[in-house]
DNA sequence: ATCCCGAGGG
DNA sequence: CCCTCTGGAT
């Protein structure tokens, strides 16, 4: 199944939009239950206006919550990056760590968004555990776990190390465009000859064509 | 287990 | 109206 996914998807890759680890570090916190496509229509003048970590710890609490607001949880996530930047630079410099051990103490940073900013920003292979892909590999088989780092555990030990930021990737696309959380589109799917939940959702090839998403298939 | 929260789709 | 969208803290 790993094959047919790095088949069809040969460049998934992180889809928001970032220029540093700081940038991406805000942005993956913004993406809490909210799309890539949103998130990246608010950054650009968030980054403009705080672009370090000094500015995001000086910044006004009102002004920071107007600007992120139409990405939910606005107040919520305006105290994860206002914490997390006072973090930064009380403890680590202003600069953004790159270490799993460090990322995980930050206010507002779980393992999920940690392993995000490792993987994309600092180049350490890392498995993203996300809800697209605890969703994927349980309906794969490839686990029967419903905690994140058990699930983890488990594809960690299917998949070599060095593909497991593109494993993830390629998960994510999969849920976001086909595999979906309702009525993923089976009758549409490269894996379902491989699928133990092959059926789950509709298995006519027309009825399943019309659930695709728009995005890149090679 | 529940809360945070807005926007877009069906 | 309902649901979902790359979570994290309590």
């Amino acid at each position: 199944m790993d094959r047919i996914l790095a088949g069809t998807y040969p460049d998934a890759h992180c889809e928001l939009d970032f220029g540093n680890p700081l940038e991406l570090l805000v942005a993956t916190i913004l993406s809490a239950q909210c799309t890539d496509k949103r998130v990246n229509a608010v950054t650009p003048r968030l980054f403009a206006k705080y672009p370090t970590t000094e500015d995001y710890a000086a910044a006004d609490r009102a002004e920071l919550e107007e600007i992120i607001r139409s990405t939910g949880f606005f107040r919520a996530k305006a105290n994860s990056i206002i914490g997390m930047a006072q973090s930064l630079c009380e403890r680590f410099g202003g600069e953004v760590p790159g270490r799993l051990k460090d990322l995980v103490t930050l206010p507002g940073v779980g393992r999920k968004t940690a392993n995000v900013v490792l993987g994309n920003a600092f180049g350490v292979p890392g498995i993203t555990v996300d809800t697209h892909f605890q969703r994927l590999t349980r309906r794969f088989g490839w686990t029967a776990e419903t905690d994140p780092v058990k699930i983890e555990q488990d594809v960690a030990g299917l998949i070599p190390k060095r593909d497991w930021t593109m494993m993830s990737h390629r998960l994510i696309w999969h849920g976001r465009r086909m595999c979906h959380a309702r009525r993923p589109a089976c009758g549409a799917c490269p894996l379902a000859v491989l699928c133990p939940s092959y059926g789950i959702g509709p298995t006519d090839p027309a009825e399943a064509a019309k659930l695709v998403r728009p995005g890149p298939f090679s």
